[in-house]
DNA sequence: GAAGATTGATTCGTCAATCTTC
DNA sequence: GAAGATTGACGAATCAATCTTC
């Protein structure tokens, strides 16, 4: 089944998407930058190398949807400010394996309920958990659909 | 009435958010650089000037969430493509009022179309017209409610 | 003095080139 | 030769400073 367009044109729906995007993510970093003098972006990458508990640069650039040389940078700045540190790979010395330092999980953490406040106040404040879940619920379908078809776009 | 957390982290849903809108954003991107050789940043914004139909630069800046300066840039960069023109506000002589030129308003036609492509495959075509109308209602909620308080966050 | 806008310096991510290792 | 990662140059947005007009 081809998609057909009967909803009426999607710019718009798009356009909220980035606006409430854009919104969030600037409340969020403001409040990051102003109690722990940290942005956001770091603090998301942090947070994805600390789940996983040690990954590469080119996993950390794929799970975020930015590039291997933009990841290289970030991990950067996290190893400067002593929150993740390179390890080397076990099998494969071309590789890296970044991973959390102490003071990166002890900062996660703070920092974690700083954004999860902001969020709770204006995601779930405005939503409700039950519209917090639809989206959820959304979203997950799309991250789903996205990850393969981010592949083969260009010629 | 405070918020509560019986829903769980509210992070990971966030992050969803903006990984799905980063994807987004970056494939019809690539396809307007594309085809048309102009950012979907650019666009956007002109898209937001010609429905207007007419506005200030800080309007144009409280619309897309960005600063004043950027503003001040994205509409340099417009004007110098011709697709935008500043002329003279009528009452204050502080002030321009930014306006789609012809130009612009056909290559918006076309880019639009480009646009509404890419999203109905990834949007419309992963959650059907009724998630997407599920989406948008959410959105907009959100929307509504974030217009009054991306001001007096912080002391 | 405040409001609207522009400009220069800085920051962050992308892109292309390069280096090392597979 | 290809894969993983790093580095320098470039593009775009923020911030602070500045200029003009209210």
């Amino acid at each position: 089944m081809v998609s057909a367009d009967f909803g009426g044109p999607i710019y718009p729906t798009f356009g909220r998407l980035v606006r409430v995007q854009t919104a969030l993510w600037r409340a969020a970093d403001a409040q990051l930058r102003h109690r722990h003098d940290i942005a956001l972006a770091d603090v998301t990458a942090l947070q994805v190398v600390s789940e996983t508990g040690g990954m590469r640069v080119q996993d950390l650039a794929a799970t975020l949807h930015i590039t291997v040389g933009g990841a290289s940078k970030v991990i950067d700045r996290l190893v400067a400010s002593d929150l993740v540190q390179r390890t080397p790979h076990p099998t494969d010395r071309r590789s890296s394996v970044v991973k959390a330092t102490a003071a990166g999980r002890k900062l996660l953490q703070m920092t974690s309920a700083a954004v999860e406040d902001v969020l709770t106040e204006r995601l779930e404040g405005v939503l409700g958990t039950e519209g917090v879940a639809r989206l959820d619920n959304l979203l997950l379908t799309l991250e789903g659909a996205i990850e393969y078809s981010s592949e083969g776009t260009l010629p």
